[in-house]
DNA sequence: TATAGCGCTATACTTTGGTATAGCAATAAC
DNA sequence: GTTATTGCTATACCAAAGTATAGCGCTATA
């Protein structure tokens, strides 16, 4: 009974993390988001700043990811009313601390690596 | 000058990293992948009972994806020669250590949706 | 007047990811 | 002999994500 109602925690318990896994995962998962995120780690930046920089994204990828991750909190969007018009993209809070997600991501991602390659010459 | 050479030191890496995080990400994104694995997290599991605990999940998507995450190291397949045979997937190491990618995923996750969240009372 | 830069948007298309439904070969239970 | 279970695969389809290409209104520069 005691192993059952642990097991019951550990479930309703894992729903809610699997909700907030996805919630991390909407912000940077397709193939512009992190390049866009990277390039702005280092400051805010101007449109064709960012288009320049992230090579092979067309316009309308750029002003679609940048929408979105402005509707999720992660950049800000701030038009000067200069002639002609300047409009600079910055990270928010939330964005910069994306950092604390992102280096595990690293840290794993090149350990599995080694590991994989270490594989076709210890196992088998 | 000395600022240029850190800038690029900088980028070359960045570019390292950005690969590690899409290594990550591609085990880990998709609809299904996060319950394969979370169901997995509490030890071996069989393909039937895959497809209960995981609900409205067709056969086809579970096998797909199990294919998958054994293509890419986080899970092992085992038949054993039983008659009818019987099949067990396992995560690997390497599926066990992701625990250390998803916990982070989830602080940032839960605390996001709290920034979000106070921002309606506190900003504008 | 023409060319180029800025910050985009519109339209049409292709590619990828996921769904729905059916069925197979083997065996066990009724 | 009929039904159910296991561990899948085949076929067809649909929706979301991404690409390609063009163009807009504005202004500065030559």
């Amino acid at each position: 009974m005691d192993r059952i109602t642990e097991l019951e925690k550990v479930k309703s318990c894992s729903t809610q993390f699997v909700l907030a896994i996805n919630d991390t995962l909407n912000v940077i998962s397709g193939k512009w988001k992190l390049p866009i995120i990277g390039s702005l780690l280092y400051g805010k930046k101007r449109f064709k700043e960012l288009e320049r920089e992230i090579p092979r994204i067309t316009p309308r990828m750029l002003s679609k990811e940048l929408k979105d991750l402005e509707a999720n909190g992660i950049v800000t969007r701030t038009v000067y009313n200069s002639i002609p018009v300047m409009v600079e993209y910055e990270l928010t809070i939330s964005g910069q601390s994306l950092h604390e997600v992102l280096e595990p991501m690293i840290g794993w991602g090149l350990q599995h690596r080694k590991t994989i390659l270490g594989m076709r010459y210890n196992v088998v």
